[in-house]
DNA sequence: GCGCATTACTAATACGCATTAGCGATCCGG
DNA sequence: CCGGATCGCTAATGCGTATTAGTAATGCGC
């Protein structure tokens, strides 16, 4: 021990602890100390001190499916890029749980979400994680957050991207370019991240003065077959001189409205603007780059970081939404007759 | 505390702790405990656990950088496949220590190394985390494995793949397609990755019967630039009929040795054979797959795990080379006029 | 019915640090 | 020269677990 070195005790810790606790240390003492600890080479053992302070400095990451995937496209990467980084800053360091390995024991019984309870507080991804085992854990007063909107689970803190405002921005920039005619293109699918786009595309058409109607909205459960060249014509014919695709984890209605503008032989941002409510799948990514919005992915791991550690500061914060980036891309340009 | 709602204390310990000690347990005293940690959550304390001089069941892994960078061109990620695997099979959790992060503070003081003490062992990534630290590590028996060859440093365990045999494979094949010429670009690094390579190319050169002078080794700070197509052409004038590259960061040597194929005109698997020792940089993936070999990332990772558990098993397990896969590829082929 | 073994548990302790209360010394105003 | 305040440090306690010594209860042989 340091101490007998030196010539204290636990004087020690008040010297390594760096606090700005109300206790004095003369700088002659402390001069000892460091000098006796360089000399030993003695190092805090990190368990006595987590032990000590109550506090380990961990925070889990849980994701049902592991958290390095051999499918590199479904990955959570980008959002842990954000999650270390901020959790890094702030001094915690990470421990991984996937929900197929977690237990130790192997089995990965309903016992499975306990085991995050060694962490201070816990970060979830995907929404595979079984909601009443996550709502234990928040009963419990254990400090969770959900990566993703979770709206229906009362009190479960979450974070996720404002597609509202990002689809809305998106149409503005549109109408900004005279378009007064728009059509969006989704997908059937009733998960929130698709009815928040169609919110904020009804929204941005009616703070724009233009015609919201239900002719305005695409909805398909298979825009590949169904979003055709000719039906594009159609609308092109009835005046529409924007298009808007939502956003998929398959990217079909982004692609469909891509293949029926090439087959209808639509000069894309001359003849017609196309605009994409997310992320191109990634074999559409370039050449052109959609116009429309990024997911700030880092940002959003960071945010749910930040809210996970103010949980965990026994602080109320609240931090729900991150504002998706405007991504101006090649593949809008003004209505045709437009200044 | 899950002693207060079963009925006992520090039994639980026993319980849980599995060991094959001496002390008995009836099963109804065992089951009443269990029931109640799972009522509870019950999940041992980490940090108490390590204090305690037991296991926790949790790895460390250690990153200099972070473990999830930007630029995921230069990522672990494919290591991390095989180690979150492997982990999970033996019923380790993954404990995430960056050393950019160290402290909170920001300063990576000398102390930056001794968190992971809370893990029960601890893999280190990359070739920046300081050998003074790592080897206090080790000398203070804790266990410690490093990802890549690190011969330097004694007593510290590692795995790496074996760039000898695998290159040694490359030159046999070569040798089998009746090449009897071959010549070794490689960049001027003294890495271990690189003087390997050349050690099992001369190897597989020696084995094969032919001639290993130094002349058969090409070696260039910046080969994109000293491998022209004059030169090239000049060595198929003296009869060589097969070029191998190493592989490295930027996977220079191996974009050299293509222009430079291209530049001179020659076609590729007719004319001469090229092969690569290790992976092509992305965008030289594909059309055509160079031949050469894998470094099968995820089962180095999957054995750095392996090797990491059998130390904090107190086991000296030693299982340092892990064989590289060798590809077919489409850039090699029989020698000219050979059968 | 008395020692001795065995079984099934519990009380006590150690682990190494952080934190808090408290103690002696010095200082300062009056 | 005295009471109180401030400074600089230390003794003591607690964190949650693993382990060891020890105790009560039961079984068994003679």
């Amino acid at each position: 021990m340091a101490r007998l070195a030196g010539v204290s005790q636990a004087t020690v810790s008040l010297v390594l602890g760096a606090r700005k606790q109300g206790v004095a240390i003369s700088e002659e003492t402390r001069q000892k100390v460091l000098d006796a600890v360089r000399a030993l080479g003695y190092v805090p053992d990190p368990a006595a001190s987590r032990l000590a302070a109550a506090r380990n400095n961990l925070l889990g990451v849980f994701s049902f499916t592991s958290t390095f995937p051999t499918d590199v496209q479904h990955s959570y990467y980008p959002f842990l890029v954000g999650v270390e980084q901020e959790a890094a800053a702030r001094g915690f360091d990470l421990v991984l749980f996937t929900g197929s390995s977690t237990g130790g024991a192997g089995a990965a019984g309903p016992q499975a979400l306990n085991r995050v309870r060694l962490a201070d507080g816990c970060l979830f991804l995907g929404r595979h994680a079984p909601a009443d085992e996550l709502l234990r854990l928040v009963a419990d007063g254990f400090p969770v957050v959900h990566l993703g909107r979770r709206d229906e689970l009362e009190g479960l803190a979450w974070v996720g991207a404002d597609y509202i405002s990002a689809s809305r921005t998106v149409v503005a920039r549109l109408a900004a370019l005279g378009h007064r005619n728009i059509v969006l293109v989704r997908e059937d699918d009733d998960a929130p991240a698709s009815t928040d786009r169609e919110h904020g595309f009804l929204k941005g058409l009616e703070e724009a003065g233009l015609s919201g109607g239900p002719a305005a909205v695409f909805r398909s459960a298979d825009p590949r077959r169904e979003l055709t060249a000719e039906r594009l014509r159609g609308w092109l014919d009835e005046g529409v001189t924007a298009f808007v695709a939502e956003e998929t984890d398959t990217g079909d209605a982004w692609r469909a409205l891509c293949d029926a503008a090439r087959d209808a032989g639509v000069d894309c941002p001359r003849d017609a603007s196309l605009a994409l409510l997310g992320s191109p799948p990634p074999d559409l990514a370039g050449d052109p780059v959609p116009t429309g919005f990024d997911v700030p992915r880092p940002q959003l791991g960071a945010a749910a970081v930040r809210l996970l550690a103010a949980l965990v500061a026994g602080e109320e914060a609240t931090e729900p939404l991150v504002a998706c980036a405007f991504r101006t891309g090649a593949t809008a340009g003004p209505a045709p007759g437009h200044p």
